[in-house]
DNA sequence: GGAATAGTGTCTGTGAGACACTATTAG
DNA sequence: CTAATAGTGTCTCACAGACACTATTCC
């Protein structure tokens, strides 16, 4: 019954690596700016993957031993695959990238990426390709990663945009060029000073991206090779 | 000497998977279309990552063994990690791109994209991904892959590129967008029907990418983790 | 009214797309 | 000359950037 290959060996019988996957947690406390969870202050969260696992669920794994969050949508970078950057043998690591709104976070340690200290090992490149990666996706989508609870007004999202992207962002061209990826509620906010704000949501047709740059793999369940 | 984790155990006595890489090998043939190389006319070359191999290395080994192709520079595009999408046991794989030459490519099967059979496994989203990259490649760079010898005419990179997205380019935007990037060498192609076209190269300053969307992280040598 | 914020009119520059024209060669 | 290809002038449209203006609310 199990595969035998050529020299009639198992797969078992050559050796294999280590796979771990690590992964930058990015997020944006309301009115802050673009942050990222570090463990011990100079490393991501991090597991090795477990036999009969996904990627994802060894990071969302990662994610609830070693930071106590509840993670959300990992998605993959790259590998990570110099032979000699683990010293405790043959591991090979695929670097993830997950967004979650401030309020899963509980008390896990955020760190402005802006301000990001010398991480260990590679994590530090991981962080600068989560953040280019996350940069990328909310220039093509009002809210990609749904950081902001709908309905929200044009100024929240302003300010989100511009904490993600990590500049200014001039108003009134902001404001054109994303309305027609929303939808006005109607309603207004109350509460605050000056004129009422009109309130937004999301426009269906553009819940992930305004222009595919590459098809996203997402669709693909990927559950039979 | 050897790495012993809380309980005393090396990651040895951990249960790990096989790691494989399976690779599209992107070329146009001149005056051709855009073509990938397949093994059986059904899948893509791909083999298992040896002990103190890197992907790359794994990538260049299949080609060599299993189509006799001499590969370029592999480029990961991600992992495959079904838990069931290899049937000889626990197998991930890392999907890569190579861009090659047609004259290195010996007497490989070439199939133009446009034309592609059912493949086994998950191997059709490798294509298309794959196909994607390249296309937004040669959006942003004149030849970043190198399938144009220097010097070259604006004919041949227009055909190139036209090769390369599937579609027609017109010839005036084609030419006042990439002339920039292009450099003069002042010699003019001979033995033409018509007026004799200039001869240019690639700007050093655009070998890579005209916009980089997100940091090219081919600079990491990845040695250290 | 004054402060604050929401929302718009409009000018400018840039660049893609499109069309048609001129230029230079071989034969 | 004609055929064929190289290369350019120019119009249009869309849109980002920038500035300044108007609109509506709270106090």
């Amino acid at each position: 019954m199990e595969y035998r290959d050529s020299h009639g060996r198992t797969l078992e019988e050559y050796p294999r690596p280590s796979v771990a996957v690590d992964t930058a947690v990015l997020t944006v406390p309301p009115g802050g700016e673009l942050t990222v969870v570090l463990i011990d202050g100079r490393r991501l969260p991090g597991t090795f993957l477990h036999q009969g696992e996904r990627l994802q669920d060894a990071v969302l794994r990662s994610l609830r031993e070693k930071a106590a969050i509840v993670g959300l949508r990992p998605q993959q970078l790259r590998v990570f695959d110099a032979t000699d950057r683990d010293d405790r043998g043959w591991v090979i690591s695929v670097a993830h990238l997950d967004v979650v709104p401030v309020d899963r976070l509980a008390n896990a340690a955020l760190v402005p990426v802006a301000e990001l200290p010398p991480l260990l090992y590679d994590h530090s490149h991981i962080v600068e390709l989560a953040v280019a990666t996350l940069r990328d996706e909310y220039a093509a989508a009002p809210d990609p990663r749904g950081l902001l609870p709908e309905p929200f007004t044009l100024r929240a999202l302003h300010r989100l945009h511009q904490s993600v992207a990590g500049r200014e962002l001039q108003r009134d061209t902001f404001r054109r060029g994303v309305l027609e990826q929303l939808v006005a509620t109607g309603e207004k906010e109350t509460g605050g000073v000056g004129k009422p704000a009109q309130l937004f949501g999301v426009r269906s047709s553009h819940r992930a991206r305004r222009y595919v740059a590459r098809p996203d793999m997402s669709e693909y369940t990927d559950d039979a090779r």
